[in-house]
DNA sequence: GTATCCAAATACATTGTTGTATTTAAATAC
DNA sequence: GTATTTAAATACAACAATGTATTTGGATAC
């Protein structure tokens, strides 16, 4: 009878049941996330993963096949978010901006934040010991590159700056290299890295890579 | 009867306890960095690590407090070796030697191999998780970074280049980074960044860091 | 030799994890 | 309304891992 009452006070709505499974769906994919960073993949049981969505270990085969599946999909749906972002920022005027702030933001963008990082640390370790799961992680990686080295290209271009001192695809890598270096750094030594001396270190390393002899 | 031909035949000398007792603790720690390596720390139980080394649980707990403390030693080691080879390249006479070679050699030196990098990623994210041992971790860390530090200060001394772009302690941190970054990488993507292309960009970013303004 | 010591093995009790099989209740279809 | 469907809960059986308590047998001391 209340419950009638409150129904109406908050129009709380009837999920249909399509509805109510993909919420499910994406509370359970919220909450492994969580879990996984704090516990580890290996360490994280479905159980946590269900228990700390509000479900029990039902729902939770009931909307996957495993644990890794579901470890799958949240990388995917990560990977997606970046390369829409990166997307963006390739199809934006960058003409007019200064180098320093592209950077900042092309730092920003590659992976949002502490979470989202260490959950492809994760996925990384799991690629050393897993050829299959390496594979389809190299798919999403080399997908990165070449957006990177397309923006690279572009950049170098726009800019009219002196050619390139390595193929695009390789300089993509090797920045990708350093940015992860920097992020995994400061995963592990929070606070080691000042966020000044990251801006001015990288900014020096692609000044220099990218201008070239000229101060 | 046998074994007293055999013994006299190969003169394997009868361990005291003490050494039986070192013997074991060494291959307790060699079958954990190996089972470690492939199977993750968390996903590593005790068992597995005293069955592989040839012994039992007991073993195991006669040895170690836990699988938590084996980890830092292993860990501890490998950092010594590391400090102690930086060491001797620090002290090496280095002003006759071309960049390309010093740099070939401290990329090699940093991590003697895919083993020792994989297990410090999996420390690195153990430390995420543990404050207690990220700050064991960081002390190794910042021994490192000063001793590559003392490196880069002593390099550029010694060849007489113009200032460094920023301050050593900094530098230090971001040439860790960047290296790390890269042998990251080649742990989950192995093949996918040829060794010319690694040592091609490693060097030419380094030229351009500590060399400045000339081609 | 006998007594003792201690490294490692074994036994044990407990707890956590897995995946499947079955049940339930709410949503749909009629 | 009644029947059907199905998302999620519950029950279950098998197994893996933990740490401690106890035992065993080869060193050491005498």
């Amino acid at each position: 009878m209340l419950w009638v009452v409150v129904a109406c006070a908050m129009p709380r709505k009837r999920l249909t049941r399509e509805e109510s499974r993909e919420q499910t769906r994406l509370r359970l994919l919220d909450a492994a996330a969580a879990v996984i960073v704090k516990k580890g993949l290996a360490g994280t049981s479905v159980e946590d993963i269900a228990g700390h969505a509000g479900y029990t270990r039902g729902a939770f085969y009931s909307n996957f096949k495993s644990k890794t599946d579901l470890f799958i999909e949240l990388l995917k749906s990560d990977h997606a978010q970046v390369q829409q972002d990166l997307q963006q920022l390739l199809e934006a005027d960058i003409s007019n901006e200064d180098l320093q702030k592209q950077l900042a933001q092309f730092y920003g963008q590659c992976y949002r934040d502490h979470n989202s990082y260490v959950l492809w640390a994760e996925a990384r370790l799991h690629a050393v010991r897993d050829a299959k799961f390496r594979q389809r992680m190299n798919t999403l990686c080399l997908e990165k590159r070449d957006m990177i080295a397309s923006f690279i290209t572009q950049f170098n271009q726009r800019m009219a700056q002196p050619p390139l001192p390595a193929p695009a695809p390789d300089l993509a890598l090797a920045m990708m290299a350093l940015i992860d270096g920097m992020l995994y750094f400061n995963m592990s030594m929070p606070g080691e890295m000042s966020d000044t001396a990251t801006g001015t270190v990288l900014s020096t390393i692609f000044t220099a890579t990218f201008f070239g002899p000229q101060a």
